[in-house]
DNA sequence: CCAATAATAGACTAAAGAGTCCGAAATCTG
DNA sequence: CAGATTTCGGACTCTTTAGTCTATTATTGG
């Protein structure tokens, strides 16, 4: 619906490696795995969240990638940045396009004030903050299957 | 970012009928040029709408579609609906697969709040006073490209 | 240096979304 | 009834997204 299956794998992955409090690099194995991401899918996601300068990677026995940065350093917007872009967040609603604030089309106004919500969603807090509410079991990014059976 | 292609199509359709006044039967081919869209695929998208109960269509000359109630009874939810369906209001933004009140994603309160402006914003006002905003002026559906040269 | 490990890059396949085409079936006009 | 018009339905192509596979490069440890 907002974001494109990369985007959402990019951001519980980010999220997960905020939350998860290693110390040195954690192997892209390892996140696909633990989020039920399709490992090669995930690699390439990974790529563009390195070239982006959100992760840290390394290659090699005991590589892998990390967080680039401390974590409340780093939002939610970058990461939908680097993996879908933001061109979404400029068109219309309608796929009208001359649509803006001179030539309005009928849900311009409301749906401005709703891009503006998703955006503040996006920026308002930091990986920190959300990791915060994950370890304090407020929230969880479990995708635990019901266990056959 | 919102809506697939064939949602916005059916969306602008319908406003369109809704602010065109028209008496009767309108052709899929008149819509099709004056919204700028594919013909044949708006033909579909007008094939749902009708099976949806949304509009009238009639074959033959003088055939056409039109909407199948007035304006004033007809939301923009309804259009989504039969288009796309709803399915997507009820997914995690993250795309995991238990969140809800009980087990949230950190997103998951936020994004609900955001998703609960899109329905109002869909089932809030109905076509016949979006189409008054049309007819006064102060939105527009139009799709004008800027004269080659 | 050698072997194992892990990211990186790119080609490839699969599935879904978007758009096209054609052959009905229905309906109006003459 | 004949012919033109228009929706309806399905099959088809094209493009994008999602996902897989393979080879390459860098790094570590022995």
């Amino acid at each position: 619906m907002l974001f494109s299956k990369a985007g959402e794998y990019g951001l519980q992955v980010v999220l997960h490696l905020a939350a998860g409090q290693h110390d040195g690099f954690v192997t892209v194995r390892e996140l696909a795995d633990r989020c039920d991401i399709p490992f090669h899918f995930l690699s390439k996601i990974c790529g563009r969240l390195a070239q982006a300068g959100i992760l840290h990677s390394s290659k090699g026995p005991a590589g892998g990638v990390c967080l680039a940065r401390p974590a409340t350093g780093i939002t939610l917007l970058e990461v939908v940045q680097a993996i879908d872009g933001l061109d979404g967040f400029d068109r219309c609603v309608l796929g009208l396009e001359p649509c803006d604030d001179g030539l309005p089309c009928p849900m311009h106004d409301h749906w401005h004030r709703l891009k503006e919500g998703v955006l503040e969603m996006l920026s308002g807090r930091n990986l920190g903050e959300l990791a915060d509410d994950l370890l304090s079991g407020n929230t969880t990014l479990n995708k635990e299957k019901t266990p056959a059976g």
